[in-house]
DNA sequence: CGCGTTTACGCCTCACGTAAACATC
DNA sequence: GATGTTTACGTGAGGCGTAAACGCG
């Protein structure tokens, strides 16, 4: 029994398949398999079942998971305890969605670079429920997403809030009275795909103010979106920030703010179980510096 | 970080040299070092203050040797929840003396065998005070000893208790009123080396008596001693139930109980701090088997 | 047939022991 | 010089990845 054999263990268990346990352990699935292998050798236990399609943990891989973790992680402990200000190492893998890309992604990676020079960073953008997904599946260590996840296996921590505004361009902003009746009048909604946050918050919106269908155009590019929105291609929300910048460029106008939009709040995502200390850093950095507020937002545009 | 470094770190720092805790781990000296070094590179620690004559634990030594033995328990407990009836395995090396050697011994290895098959036992006798030094070296894993070690890294539990009563030669034993005029008189006591337990008892007995000096004949071989006091060399001690036998053979007559001898104690010792399952299974046995009362005796003797 | 896992195999690293060197007492 | 530890070095086992095979949907 190695460490080698138990993190194989219990990166396979705990990812959807072999594939992203060894992707997480820069290990080929020849050698992930062969290391679980050699581990139920070595205990005398079958530890996956391997009758189906997938291999699915056995009752004593089950009770094997929380032994095993509990040594990986003292294992760890002695490790960061003789090198502490060393900082994390490693790979560290995580989902923002594309409105965070913008804002303050920069700044998290800068600081967690200074900090933690010998961790290699791979921000992926998706949208919140692919995101999700894929922490759940173990491809990423964590995500900042909007709202809460629904997913017993992953855990959430609020680390910043976001305020969106309805906008249009002047054009279409000066055709109707008001927001809802510029809705109700056939205009489109352009927006984020539903996996996407905002799609929630635009859906509650609507609710709100007894408006059932209406038109969406969906695009996965918040570049994109705001382009479609000052090309009058319809309505949508923005980040407050963003749509100030360019309601004072009038290339935009704010709508109708007697009907706000409710508050989006982000939260740090990550595995249940996962209590790696790169975990916990990780997630105080990215409450101290996630922020969409308007003077932290988007310092290159316009 | 590996097991093996771990446990190279662990005995390296708590056998007296390296070669005793290469000797333990059944490696050469030269990979225990290797593997020490290797654990030192990994951590980015001096373990070990190789500036003197012999290696010695530095700080970050003795702060990580409590976190070693930790994860090696819980790995052990890992190992042995997956082969709970399937035995200990390894090498387990003890010490006890010679009586002991004689009398319960062949049924505790015995016993032994037969629970764990994959233990290989390395009994080893001498007299007390030798083998509690090779237990503190960590040569041993464990003996059985008559009284308590003085020593602060030895933990001891009582096992079992031996009677011992004073015998002569009968031809000895008729020219004396009784035992204490018999030493007076000039009779030697033979008697083990005063490192064994026994020599304590008699020491206790002659000041109990106010018997001051006396000549003593040392032989570190019990049945080298019966036979000098059959031989009518001197008086001394035997087992209750060995001076019994010979009593009833008429070599050697049983002296003057109306002074008796304290009991003697016999206590497991073991290494402070050794946590191994092998020590509680081996106590447990000990404590059961050992004894040296009459019917569990020498059945070959005479 | 696609997906997920294991097996086969050649490569190469790395851990081992022998023996010599080194350092301290 | 004796004792205790490290270094040098040749050897062998074992872990690695590529690629093919396997087995279930």
């Amino acid at each position: 029994m190695t460490f080698k054999q138990l993190e194989a263990f219990y990166w396979a268990a705990t990812c959807a398949n072999f594939a992203i346990a060894a992707q997480r352990l820069h290990v080929s699935i020849s050698s992930l398999s062969k290391r679980i292998a050699e581990l139920e050798e070595s205990l005398g236990v079958q530890l996956f079942d391997r009758g189906g399609h997938r291999a699915v943990l056995t009752e004593a891989g089950h009770g094997l998971l929380p032994r095993a973790l509990e040594l990986l992680d003292a294992a760890a402990a002695i490790r960061n305890s003789f090198a502490p200000d060393a900082g994390l190492a490693g790979r560290c893998a995580f989902g923002v969605g594309e409105l965070s890309a913008m804002t303050w992604l920069p700044r998290f990676v800068a600081e967690v670079r200074a900090r933690h020079p010998q961790l290699v960073l791979e921000p992926y953008v998706d949208t919140g429920a692919v995101l999700a997904a894929r922490v759940d599946d173990g491809e990423l260590d964590f995500a900042v997403v909007a709202g809460r996840s629904a997913r017993q296996a992953i855990l959430s921590q609020p680390v910043t809030q976001a305020r969106f505004v309805w906008t249009a361009a002047p054009a279409l902003a000066d055709r109707y009275p008001g927001l809802p009746d510029l809705i109700r009048a056939g205009q489109p909604i352009v927006a984020l795909p539903p996996s996407a946050g905002t799609t929630r918050l635009i859906d509650d919106w609507l609710l709100a103010h007894g408006i059932a269908k209406n038109e969406r155009i969906s695009c996965n590019n918040w570049g994109a979106i705001a382009g479609m929105l000052v090309a009058s291609v319809g309505v949508g929300i923005l980040p407050e920030g963003w749509a100030q910048k360019l309601a004072r460029a009038n290339l935009l106008r704010i709508l109708d703010d007697t009907h706000p939009l409710a508050t989006l709040t982000y939260t740090f995502q990550w595995r249940r179980g996962d209590s790696r200390p790169l975990i916990d850093q990780m997630l105080a950095l990215a409450a101290d510096v996630a922020d969409f507020s308007a003077d932290a937002q988007l310092p290159w545009l316009i």
